[in-house]
DNA sequence: TTGAAATATACGCATTATCGTATATATCCA
DNA sequence: TGGATATATACGATAATGCGTATATTTCAA
């Protein structure tokens, strides 16, 4: 498993996946965000339309950052999660 | 330098760096997006509201992927550009 | 199994992206 | 410096977000 994103769809799988590592629910992650729980729930549920903000924001929250890498580099980085 | 993404406007500007790494207009770069040139100048601008599907579809386009990384983690990768 | 907590949806509203089509600017080279 | 190429903006139309407020649904533990 690495934490590899390529999609609107894996991103908010990555959402889902910080969020829970630290035990919050959408509503407190929302709340840390200041965005409503409904906008992190359609996030994490993949909605391509979602505001890149929005995206930035749940990282910023989680204390993540995201680095870009060439596409099939086989630079494949564990999960930490 | 790092290839070190945070916000919507650092996603804009390694956007255009790739970009112009591979010597591409904004109009190349959007017909292989599908996508109007004009969404492409949105998005290198760092126009929050940008939608994230923009956003993957250009990493997809320009060949690239996200590493998601603890924050202040020191993993300090130096730009290939 | 039941009931609370968590998550997915809903409605009206305001806002804004993106589209298609165009054009004003800005940039760069011959 | 003139001209071509590239980038930023514009306008009306359409569509979908995110907001506030609520409520179905699903999930999970006592």
């Amino acid at each position: 498993m690495t934490d590899l994103i390529r999609s609107p769809r894996m991103a908010g799988d990555l959402v889902r996946k910080a969020r829970k590592a630290r035990g919050w629910s959408q509503t407190e992650l929302a709340s840390r965000m200041n965005v409503r729980q409904a906008t992190v729930s359609k996030l994490e549920a993949g909605e391509p339309a979602t505001r890149m903000e929005v995206f930035f924001d749940a990282l910023t929250a989680l204390q993540l950052e995201l680095v870009v890498s060439k596409r099939g580099s086989g630079a494949d980085f564990a999960s930490f999660f």
